[in-house]
DNA sequence: ACGGCCTTTAATTTCGAAAATTTTTATTTA
DNA sequence: TAAATAAAAATTTTCGAAATTAAAGGCCGT
């Protein structure tokens, strides 16, 4: 048995932290010596870690680090562009002051690593503080949408895509525009401006899609 | 070990079935016995059944069937329309005479059945049947969507939405409106109205929620 | 009578191994 | 030389039990 930290936790900030190959076949009999404990509790382990699709899992095939896809990527982009469009929206009328101040905040922490990153090298150093900061702030976005479900799903969309931008060791996972992109998407929330807050999280993910997302037609 | 059909299946059959009370503590020796295998087969199959949200599982607490929550079924419904919404306006979108040709199929057989019953009392012989052809119907509206990670986000929501209702024996699992709405649904798909069909969708699911959506504010 | 603490019982987690299934390798035949 | 078949090796699934943790019940004190 694992001490101070159990198995889960370490397996689960290994594979969103881009500590295995993609499409890796994951191997309880291998794991096991790294986690000095038993395959049986590996394998339960990834069974819980595939639960926020970190892992996938086929009978009879076992489990595996998710494939690097660019379709796999256009699609929790997608994903993430409508959750959070939805829960921003839903924070602005539901969330008050509170959840302004919550956000303001989020942003301030975030800004003050964006600020000292002028590139992905930059960041370097700083990683594991910017991913943090990053997710907090998206986080805080939605916080006040009244939806447990709606976050709860966006988080398991979140750790997905940050999983395959590290995997595919992506140019776009920190960008120098961040930091803009981040304060126009604060200036539209405390502005209540549903319609730029949505346009400016559209544009902030949109480099992560493969192409751009069909648009109503006139038939 | 169960022959024919796994353990799995059957658990999750009777899962959304409501074959169990809601927040029932599901406790692998028990179950262990109804399905003639060992409690660790039994603790695996609840494993990935908490992966499309048909138990809970907490640490050191075990699995439960979900509790029946007012406000679960109206977070569960607003993600059904959120992601339905989507899916069909972008099925319009790509879909083609494909798509409209099996969606048409799908209402035709699901209408069929909902000719036959005007009551709840009505549907309940043929209950699995209109259920089958309810659920294939919602996901062959969003079927040409183009995005795995969609349908496989609105199936799990699907499943939970059903459970929910189900477990809660609700009156709002089958009215008889539900023929027109259906058909009101199908027709606003084919020609290929978006602002009637993400209307119609909602009013569909609306009985469902326990309070209106917040709507949009001026500030 | 109620609350707190301790003990016992019940439940969950982890384990190592057996059984079942899949994959890989080697051999034989056309 | 390539394809097919068989055997061996590897992997996954299932199992039953031990270890660990939580819950429940009983007893004592205020």
């Amino acid at each position: 048995m694992v001490e101070e930290t159990d198995v889960y936790k370490l397996l689960h900030q290994r594979l969103v932290a881009g500590g295995f190959v993609a499409d890796l076949k994951l191997q309880p009999e291998q794991l096991r010596k790294d986690y000095n404990c038993s395959a049986s509790t590996i394998r339960e382990a990834l069974f819980r870690l595939s639960t926020v699709g970190v892992v996938t899992f086929k009978e009879q095939r076992g489990f595996r680090v998710p494939q690097v896809s660019r379709v796999v990527q256009h699609e929790l982009t997608h994903m993430r562009i409508l959750l959070e469009c939805e829960g921003a929206c839903l924070s602005i009328r539901l969330g008050g002051v509170a959840w302004e101040a919550r956000l303001s905040a989020a942003h301030h922490k975030l800004s003050h690593i964006e600020m000292r990153a002028r590139s992905k090298a930059e960041l370097e150093p700083l990683f594991d503080l910017w991913s943090t900061a990053e997710q907090e702030f998206h986080e805080t976005l939605i916080d006040a949408c009244g939806s447990l479900t709606l976050k709860r799903t966006h988080s398991i969309i979140y750790q997905q895509f940050r999983q395959q931008l590290i995997n595919a060791d992506s140019d776009t996972i920190y960008v120098p525009e961040n930091i803009l992109q981040h304060q126009g998407i604060l200036e539209a929330a405390l502005d209540r401006d549903e319609d730029l807050l949505r346009r400016l999280i559209h544009d902030h993910l949109s480099r992560n899609l493969a192409q751009p997302l069909p648009e109503k037609k006139s038939w």
